[in-house]
DNA sequence: CCAATTATACCCCTAACATGGTATTGGGTT
DNA sequence: AACCCAATACCATGTTAGGGGTATAATTGG
């Protein structure tokens, strides 16, 4: 059994959404709120849901927005996103936010229980385009830098760690002159000038 | 018409995979490989392939070792992974390489098919946990932080554009000594001391 | 084998950063 | 009014980092 909330502004998808799902056996729609401040009122004296499932643009606060409040009050619960919008800044900000799914808002009522179902379960699923939004972020960024030596990415490694120059020289059981003499060969091959460059370079993957 | 490529090595599963998917419209199962050495070979005199389906576990090459230099002859063609692996450092080594698919093996062929088909249209599909595995990615890692106040925080992206002192004061207008004081204060709220420390929480979502 | 590259090490000098102070101003709270 | 605190600004001092050299083994690739 699942308990689910509905958070959404749009009377018509809403009531549509909570027929749909009130019919469905183990799933058990206990609130139905129109935006995140009436979610956190009505909440107050039902039972923690499991699962919300909610739009992004609503009165007050956003869908985004919300997450962090919802997640407060019941850090338990999954929160599934349903939006119109599949532009890539949404979708990072909600993910980063805390939702575990992400469905864009012509997805069939079918399809969404079972994302529903399936996050119940503990795993994840998002609309098709909203999937490779999140893969091409994982995908090689070629910017064509020149190779760097096995040392350098010792070096680079090291200073991503948050480590001095000392502490580099320290770990790599060389001098600190030699760290430096390498960390001007990566400067020079990453077209850069400062070790905050390199770290912002590495953790966004574009070496 | 999809133009499809398999490599696999276990030859139950590759033969059944075949076997299914030259019995569908639209799909041309042109290229079977039993490694990604293989499949190098094969395509020379084969028409480029759409989307490969490529096991992990493989003789020589590991199926995500075989994915840059794939992407280096073929670089529009779309990379499955189809693995009994499911951990995360597979997953992101995958995704990280170029994949822009990650199913689990005991996918249902009807499903890989339409994994297929979403691939071909632009999209993106994972397995439930697999999507799980990559949303919890970006999920905020609460490091019980004392609060950053507005000016804090601009001060810390500023740090993360890469900018020095002197190009943060400019950017927010207001003196060194300033911007200074800033990040003192930043540095006690973090428990870090250095430009570099804050620029790695920061883009490891620790803030 | 020779040339190129890599890894090592040292020098000097300047710029940037880190840390310790102190102090004023303006908003908001009690 | 008294208080707190964020935001502003300045000084002094020491450390770390960046940029310019030069040089010597060791290794690698033609």
């Amino acid at each position: 059994m699942v308990t689910l909330a509905l958070i959404e502004d749009d009377e018509v998808v809403r009531t549509s959404l909570a027929a749909f799902f009130s019919r469905q056996e183990g799933v058990d729609c206990s609130i139905v709120a129109v935006s995140v401040e009436d979610f956190l009122v009505k909440s107050d004296n039902a039972v923690k849901p499991d699962i919300i499932l909610s739009d992004i643009g609503l009165p007050g606060l956003t869908g985004i927005e919300g997450i962090p409040l919802i997640k407060k009050k019941f850090p338990e619960t999954s929160i599934i996103i349903l939006s119109v919008y599949a532009d890539s800044d949404r979708v990072f900000k909600a993910l980063c936010a805390g939702a575990v799914g992400y469905l864009q808002k012509d997805t069939p009522v079918e399809e969404i229980l079972e994302c529903i179902n399936i996050i119940n379960k503990g795993g994840s699923a998002m609309s098709p385009a909203i999937a490779r939004k999140v893969v091409d972020y994982f995908a090689p960024k070629r910017t064509y830098n020149e190779p760097l030596t096995a040392k350098e990415q010792q070096v680079i490694t090291a200073m991503v760690d948050g480590l001095s120059y000392k502490m580099i020289a320290s770990r790599l059981g060389i001098t600190l002159e030699t760290v430096r003499q390498h960390i001007k060969n990566i400067y020079r091959k990453l077209h850069v000038n400062s070790k905050g460059e390199v770290i912002i370079k590495s953790l966004k993957g574009e070496i």
